[in-house]
DNA sequence: TTATTTTTGTTAATCAATTAACAAATTAAT
DNA sequence: ATTAATTTGTTAATTGATTAACAAAAATAA
């Protein structure tokens, strides 16, 4: 099947995060403006990304929020699908283990962390295991980990990067800038508070 | 003077950390297309970018490193020249508070942060000062606030984001999503790493 | 001197994302 | 019944971002 855009997928797991909020009654129903209104979108692109996965909605009463959910979730993927690492449980690491696991809104599993600092290793942090980073091999190709979060910005990082994309890891999100030798066909994303800190800046007033 | 793209604005920011890396020798050059691959970016990119801001090379060695660090630091508004403050605390907000601050990269000064837990106010994380949300209105004028990271999810965070807005905060960045109401004025990002984990878990494989 | 190579600077073309425009469906009101 | 109001579904238009294409500049090699 033909995949999507980008950010029409982002899209989608944002409108499932708000719409999860709103699927205590069984029945209810949302529309385009209203949905648009809680991600400060046009309601035509919400139309647009529904039209997309195909769902219809009713003309008098806009989109059924719970057969919206199911189809969204079907779409991308069927929740636990994949399997997720997170390199590093510092301040930050621990935030966003703490963030996503256990969380039943997100579908991607945390299944293990990795650190450098024997004092952290061999701990648990909410429920997610703490290993040596040599033991990235074994974990993630054990468990089909497709996905590396990466929370430290030692100089030594690109060891850890390759033995990741060795084993089989397929995206990586970084969360502390740094160039990193990445191959092409890695999905790879890098958030750095301080891009956006500096994007705000040029733009307000 | 007219406002740059959006993402030229972004990259600017990307190039110069990384650039700052290099600017060890005073007389250091780099190509367009070195500088492409550190952001993994298209070549013709970077000379656009350059481009927009005027910004010219040299035919044999490429562009001179210290004088573009120079050019983006104005283009991007000296440094130092936006305040932000950050709300909450807590692990997410620890983590972002020892990111950015103190950084003689980052141009933004975090100025103080927020919050509502009593057993973290009136302490300082970092050198920043943390206060009661009552304090809002005060610190946030008196500092001519321009910029607000939130990092807590609080049911009760929107009296806190009208707090902010009404003390003259025109952007915000939200780690934690949740729909809130914001003017269309008001400069807004969210950034919550489960979608981004949602739409890297669709596109691989 | 005359090619050859390399890299910038810029316009044009392409691709992606958003928004505008409006027909079709449905209900409610006159 | 007819009109008005509302909202979806879809195509077309627009806007924004990226990439391709290539001339101009400068140095090097033949």
């Amino acid at each position: 099947m033909e995949k999507l855009p980008p950010k029409t997928v982002e899209r989608l797991s944002q409108y499932r995060r708000v719409l999860s909020k709103y699927e205590d009654d069984e029945n209810s129903y949302i529309f385009s403006h209203d949905l648009a209104r809680l991600l400060k979108i046009n309601p035509v692109q919400v139309r647009r990304d529904l039209m997309l996965i195909g769902f219809s909605g009713n003309y008098r009463s806009g989109y059924r929020v719970q057969e919206l959910i199911m189809l969204i979730n079907k779409t991308l993927k069927t929740p636990k699908s994949q399997n997720s690492v997170i390199i590093g449980v510092g301040r930050l690491g621990k935030a966003i283990i703490h963030h996503i696991y256990p969380s039943n809104v997100c579908p991607v599993t945390l299944k293990a962390a990795f650190d450098i600092d024997p004092a952290k290793i061999n701990k648990e942090y909410n429920g997610v295991f703490c290993y040596d980073v040599s033991k990235i091999p074994e974990i993630v190709k054990e468990n089909n980990v497709k996905i590396a979060i990466l929370t430290i910005s030692d100089e030594d990082i690109q060891p850890i990067v390759d033995a990741l994309i060795d084993s089989g890891v397929k995206g990586i999100i970084n969360y502390v800038a740094g160039p990193l030798k990445i191959p092409k066909d890695i999905y790879f994303k890098e958030y750095d508070i301080r891009t956006t800190l500096e994007e705000m800046a040029y733009f307000i007033e």
